[in-house]
DNA sequence: ACAAATAGAGCAAACGATTGGGTAATTATT
DNA sequence: AATAATTACCCAATCGTTTGCTCTATTTGT
């Protein structure tokens, strides 16, 4: 099948077969012939000739030519995927890459691509551009920038600038967070969740020392952003001391696990201890409480990543953006104001 | 450099050049002139561009060699990979392909698939092979049957004899979920979730059929799987009947938003309301209640999924296989016997 | 009502290489 | 010396796509 063929079956010229099935935006069809010639290439199983496309690019045959391809990479250990602000993140951007005719080639995490083994595999099919999802280590950074041309990271931490980003600030956001605590009279708020280089955890504690409250170290539980991490660490806590009123959770993922942890001491949530966190999955709004977290665009950023990616890619811009999206605080049933007794 | 400089810098036609360069000797050319084009070849590097040769020869783009890789295709609409049991599904089938050396090199969903524009990029670049993950339509099955030579299917649901498959037998998952309920002494169960095609509810209408319990109409509430649909779906139960003293919903993530509607109208789980499912994702132990539900064992399922394509992929069996994974139900918190009382 | 803007579609020239069909010029044949 | 055969070339069509330009209706603005 051939162009060609098309346009002689469709009754239309082969520049529009063309311009239809590359979706040129510029030049519109009108609807009746565009479905005319899909009915035409859905039944023909047509494919574009790709030795004539490279050719008329005028591109290296195997070489340099464009792959229309982009990959994710999951940062955030370990297997970030699992995590559904992750995977809605990447969703979008797959969304996006495709409305821009970009196909998803690779996801991979961030062990495999360093497993010597399968090194190859990923740097032979080369792909036009990465997107990083979550926070990565400067190792790997490098790694990435020396293999790939194009590179945009997207997540909760921001990166040094030479790089691509679109960020949803958690520094703001945690300061948000432990405003509104404080606001709600909260002073002695606990953190449960991972504490080195993490954005939420300096939010955190620039935010109450502003406020001039000690950030106290038997408030602090260093655990991995997952379920079981808030259980673990919340438990922890407890066992340790009963002062606080309120926990902060960086993700919603570990503020599950810090719930179940609470209300199987038999305390009540938000009468005895309040919790708040970031990222508003969407099952954040089905849990009993509520969960009150910062809510994220996240599909809002997905797009502006997968966008961001292509421009880049296709030079629209050189220099390194930093794209800021924002949020807002989504107050639910999770946080009221401290209790007076103790408990 | 192409064929036209060099004819031009020796003075001679294109199609000289060409003859020359391949040695045509059909029609030979003077020892002279050869050499002068064979001079300026070696000068300059040139390279015949393949695409051209390869649009002209007619033949296929790329050649047919293993690409080592293998695709990933979400089928559960709306956005499977979303649910943590497809992207942990997921995860674990790209751990098993990396060990063996294979990557994962795409992962769609099957709405991005069909759509005719993306069409090509997907077929262009080809697999090996494609994972199906989740429940499919006959056509989109047909549709990749005939685009890819290697297909497995994993999920709940099965699939008809003549594919690859790795299930958890989601019959049998749905009649040990309602053996349970009726062994604790209900009889009005109800039923949140997805109802055409699902095996699951076939489980469910059948093993009641088998103890002489009517299906009431008014216990099934026909929703999409996902924490809103769950949520929904018992809203909507409750306000027509309040008899239910359990309710079936066939995944975790329903699960969760069948607990918050109940939670939500002063119900108690499970002493109001058992809520019992399958699936068993991570945070299935940190809600509260804790979430009775059928343990599958997603990760050896991934695992033997890319394990079983590879081999086929391979050459090494090709008889359609049906591989069944043991579940088993882990008993939490959120089942108890029914109440005594009417509510 | 008339000019200007725009949408929808087609023409034709590329991209680089191959090749059948020519056409001169050279050489061999009678 | 005239004819045939051979040698050494060149022209131009072709492969399947893409895209700038052109042309014609139709819509929009005034």
């Amino acid at each position: 099948m051939t162009l060609k063929e098309i346009a002689q079956e469709a009754g239309v010229s082969i520049s529009t077969v063309s311009r239809v099935i590359n979706q040129s935006n510029s030049r519109a069809a009108s609807k009746e012939v565009q479905d005319r010639i899909w009915e035409i290439v859905r039944r023909t199983n047509y494919t574009p000739n790709t030795s004539a496309r490279n050719l008329k690019a005028g591109k290296a045959p195997s070489g340099q030519a464009s792959s229309h391809s982009i990959a994710c990479l999951f940062a955030r250990e370990p297997d970030a995927i699992t995590d559904p602000f992750f995977s809605q993140l990447a969703r979008s951007i797959e969304k996006e890459a495709f409305k821009q005719n970009y196909i998803l080639k690779y996801s991979f995490t961030a062990i495999d691509i360093q497993h010597p083994s399968t090194f190859h595999l990923i740097t032979d099919n080369h792909v036009d551009g990465v997107a990083i999802l979550g926070r990565c280590n400067k190792q790997l950074l490098s790694f990435l920038k020396k293999h790939f041309n194009y590179v945009i990271y997207t997540g909760l931490n921001s990166l040094n600038a030479k790089y691509d980003q679109v960020l949803c600030e958690s520094i703001l956001a945690s300061e948000h967070v432990i405003e509104y605590l404080i606001g709600l009279g909260h002073t002695k708020i606990a953190y449960v969740g991972e504490t080195q280089n993490e954005e939420r955890y300096i939010g955190y504690c620039s935010t109450l020392s502003k406020h001039k409250i000690p950030v106290r170290n038997e408030f602090i539980s260093n655990v991995m952003l997952c379920s079981e991490g808030g259980y673990r660490g919340t438990k922890a806590l407890l066992a340790r001391t009963h002062e606080m009123t309120a926990v902060f959770a960086p993700n919603d993922l570990t503020a599950i696990g810090v719930m179940r942890a609470i209300q199987e001491e038999g305390l009540r949530i938000p009468e005895d201890i309040s919790v708040i966190s970031i990222d508003d999955i969407d099952m954040a709004q089905y849990l009993s409480p509520m969960l009150t977290t910062i809510h994220v665009p996240l599909d809002e950023m997905g797009r502006m990543a997968a966008k961001t990616l292509i421009d880049r890619i296709q030079g629209g811009h050189h220099l390194p953006m930093r794209i800021s999206m924002p949020f807002y605080l989504a107050v639910r049933e999770s946080c009221g104001p401290p209790r007076k007794n103790t408990i």
